[in-house]
DNA sequence: CCTACCGATCGGTAGG
DNA sequence: CCTACCGATCGGTAGG
């Protein structure tokens, strides 16, 4: 049946951004794969011709359950200052509640592919420029809007929070420290001089 | 002769470190680090007796590198606030002329050893840890000697600072953006309160 | 979606 | 440090 297809292929994808996320996109392996679903190899590829096809289509999930996650529910509060705020908070929360379970699929990934050249990097590139895209928007916002210093640049700041999101999984995920998410929380609301939530500085 | 050997052994470990940056320390194959050495693949295991043993090793050149080149430039400098901006800085320097070709040993193998587990991972973890040290160390002697604000915390600075070189890696490496080190430096220097030497804010 | 199979390459060894 | 080789596993295909 073609929902059952469809329903396969989904699960097949969700399992390689899981181990993707471990082994890397180039590190996940067919075998290992259709093994972690309890399918055999071929079964793999009744849904996608190639490694690199299935990589691609690996990427393209992870992006958009990195959209459900960290961007669609800061797009409730208003452009700015607000929504950065809101969208790192639902970044941390996403690495808090391991969504993958090796960190953050692009952080990861991202750096997997640093130099490499191909398709596969491309696409990791360009999700991690949209992602970026996002975070910029809302800082020319907020200088804008005056909610930030005319002579705030935005390039800057989002360099700034990109480094903070890049620190807490670091901290969190290599070393496993509890208490990064919360500095990374604190950190942000500091840079905007804002009372945080989490605690004295 | 045993001087050729070990000049054949630093040979092997340089090379192993350069393609572990684009490959991944696990990506990294004996095979091809002997084709780019010219040398065949026993050859390597005349030297390590397993690819765990060659990555151990790999680790360890490479952090004397990182050392000699981000840390020890820094000691010359007062300790303290000072010696942190020093040792960013030739973070960032290090980074530029790209030491290694894929960016920083460190960074990458960091994110690409996450959540794995075995003495690779550990290793990878202990010299990152190192690092962090000596960070936190200088963070807190410029808090005791009044350089910083008596309410700074030497854990959340620490903290910041990795996050803007993860930020430069990230900005550089996979994006080729050829002015996040100059965007790294300004965002040292203004967390200081300095003025910084890379133009306007 | 499976079994059965392909050539290529993996990490590693024997013997020199 | 080399040639020659090992079993295991890789990505991928044939045929059903």
């Amino acid at each position: 049946m073609r929902a059952d297809g469809q329903r396969t292929r989904a699960a097949i994808l969700r399992q390689a951004a899981d181990l993707a996320t471990v082994k890397g996109l180039d590190g996940l392996t067919i075998s290992e794969l259709a093994a972690a679903l309890g399918m055999s190899k071929s079964g793999m590829y009744a849904h996608f011709e190639s490694k690199e096809a299935l990589q691609l289509a690996t990427i393209d999930v992870a992006s958009r359950i990195f959209d459900e996650a960290v961007v669609a529910p800061a797009l409730h509060v208003e452009p700015g200052i607000d929504r950065l705020v809101a969208m790192c908070d639902a970044f941390f929360d996403y690495l808090q509640r391991r969504t993958f379970p090796g960190g953050c699929f692009f952080v990861v990934t991202a750096l997997e592919m640093g130099e490499r050249i191909g398709p596969v990097k491309e696409c990791v590139q360009h999700c991690h420029a949209d992602f970026v895209g996002v975070l910029r928007q809302n800082a020319e916002v907020a200088v804008g809007r005056g909610q930030l210093s005319a002579t705030e640049k935005p390039d800057v700041l989002v360099f700034e929070l990109n480094g903070v999101i890049l620190a807490a999984h670091v901290h969190s995920v290599l070393h496993g420290k509890a208490d990064a998410l919360d500095i990374a929380r604190q950190v942000v609301r500091r840079r905007f001089g804002l009372t945080g939530t989490s605690g004295l500085v």
